[in-house]
DNA sequence: AACCGGATTGGCAGCGCTGCCAAACTGCGA
DNA sequence: TCGCAGTTTGGCAGCGCTGCCAATCCGGTT
């Protein structure tokens, strides 16, 4: 009856079959709860376990069980400091931790490079699943994830090929949707405000698709403002300040989302700009407080939750490849 | 020369040592770049890695390393559609990821035995370290901490007795700091909205010590309007309508964070009421979007990053057991 | 030519657990 | 009483890696 324990020395499965008077397997079938065994072995391991205060090492359990694979998915997001990506991360874990399976996250700061030296790192956990944002990645991120004998998903864009399985929305389809919205409403004069394109690419096929569509129009961006740094409504702001400055003409603008929206609509009432009447605004994203605003935010709401949930539906079984779970137009009051 | 691997298999350390024609310990040597080995070692392991596209087991290096504990950490946080979480993680993985430590994350949704649950699962990997949000836990988890032999880190609130190390602010302090500059600004019949304090503890002690402040300037509260649910601007609109129609002539709210003091402003610029001269607005966080705003939130900025980051830090080294990292009342403009 | 100290190296036990297998046990009919 | 099929059990190899140790190598000495 030795129950101090050495600080360093942690309670293993063996001094619990010791406690027990059990054997290392039964122990092992009971608390796995697969196998067979008796109602009294049962009891004494549990009575065991709760006396040592025993907590499993999955490290061991993980390289010792068949496929050698954690029940651990690794994530990487491009950023935390946006809401879509915790948004993401929500739907994921609330699927996930059903099934307590934990995930292990990286974020890579927009850099491809970065994202590369994550998923090597990840992978070194052997995950039973990769999640990724995105589907541009390096060469050798995909090498890497298609080697890595592991299913790989790839969330939030469906536009284009995917290393495995997709899952989210085509956001060349939402730039165009937008446009059509913004054509069909009268609004001519139209700009872009947006943040770094280079390190978003999502933005850029929104962006993409809102061109294509005013041109099929007959209509052209009649200016493009991008403000280096992340989205923030402080850039929004200073950004729609700057825009309207160089071109006071406009009718409307789109944002590259809700974020600096929000703040092109502070601008505007700061400046005491009529929304919609003297400028028109639209989003991205259908934020919470998008519909909470005095003139709801005309946006664009995208599954983010959804997505999350479907990721993670994804790494069981084998659903189809790409699920493209749309999005929904808000006419909100801004545009 | 067979290079087409078995899908099945992935490729060990062993497997490179064959290919480098060295032994595994070297191999292992030249990975860690621990002990010496010869240039010419280094290089033959070098291309063995490439060539197979060799990715270490971390089970297997953990378990076999010293102190058997993985180069991970546990984080457990209450909910990640409040910012201020992801705002840690982003701190903490900003400093994590230098060190290549990832982070394994559990998300208790405000369940204190969600939270025991997470813990019991986290440590179940063995993390190098285990970081908790707030003091209030579960005898469970706090016994499950202790015995878990891993440093453990409580994050965000300083009111209390932490289990190891500490890393925050004091909400009470905030709440009476966010009192004084009302009372102290002439404002005398004041209210507050807040969101669920029974889940939220920490806005429950901000409450309190904004309570106690305003005791001792011998005002009362004049009015509590709780919202159920979590916080958000919607909730913070609402929220703000229905306080005013129970209690029209009240001239400051304190909010228990931003995104509902957002949501109240909207309510104002709705309804028509000066900001702040019929009524004053009070939040809690500093976001961004609060200095963006046509008249900047008077709210106060919490170092949330800075504590992701200091806690990171206390996971090596022994520093102080308790860090308060303080926080910053913004003037604003609406109050 | 024999010697020496330090750098470099490979073999192998063992981390805690699981999967497999054979042994032991059970109840029941012959 | 014995045998049999099914249930329950414990022993032990081995997952991929690291830490330890002893063996080997190298360059310069005596």
């Amino acid at each position: 009856m030795d129950d101090i324990q050495t600080p360093g020395r942690l309670v293993t499965l063996t001094d619990v079959a010791r406690e027990a008077g059990v054997g290392e397997s039964t122990v092992s079938r009971v608390l796995r709860n697969h196998g067979s065994y008796s109602k009294r072995a049962g009891e004494r391991v549990a009575e065991a376990v709760a006396r040592l205060g025993y907590v499993p090492n999955r490290l061991a359990g993980s390289l010792a069980g068949q496929g050698a694979s954690a029940r651990l998915v690794g994530v990487v997001i491009p950023s935390l400091a946006n809401v879509v990506f915790p948004d993401l991360l929500r739907g994921l874990t609330s699927a996930l931790d059903a099934a307590s399976i934990p995930c292990v996250i990286g974020v890579s700061d927009y850099d491809p490079d970065r994202e590369e030296a994550l998923v090597a790192a990840l992978l070194s956990w052997r995950p039973a699943a990769l999640l990724l944002t995105g589907l541009e990645h390096t060469p050798g991120t995909v090498a890497l994830a298609k080697a890595g004998g592991v299913r790989v998903v790839e969330m939030i864009d469906t536009d284009g090929e995917g290393i495995d399985a997709v899952v989210g929305f085509s956001n060349r389809a939402v730039g165009a949707a937008s446009a059509r919205h913004l054509v069909a409403r009268g609004y001519r004069r139209i700009a872009y405000l947006g943040h770094d394109l280079a390190v978003d690419l999502r933005a850029g096929k929104r962006l993409a698709g809102f061109e294509q569509t005013l041109g099929e129009a007959g209509l052209t961006l009649q200016a493009k403002e991008i403000r280096l740094g992340p989205s923030s409504p402080a850039a929004g702001r200073a950004g729609l300040e700057a825009l309207l400055a160089r071109r006071p003409d406009l009718d409307a603008v789109y944002f590259s989302n809700d974020d600096m929206a929000l703040g092109g609509y502070f601008a505007c009432l700061a400046a005491g700009l009529a929304v919609p009447g003297r400028l028109a605004l639209f989003g991205f994203n259908g934020l919470d407080f998008a519909a909470a605003m005095p003139q709801p935010l005309s946006t664009v709401r995208t599954p983010r939750l959804e997505i999350g949930r479907q990721a993670a539906a994804c790494l069981t079984g084998d659903g189809p490849k790409t699920i493209d779970l749309g999005f929904e137009l808000i006419e909100g009051a801004t545009a």
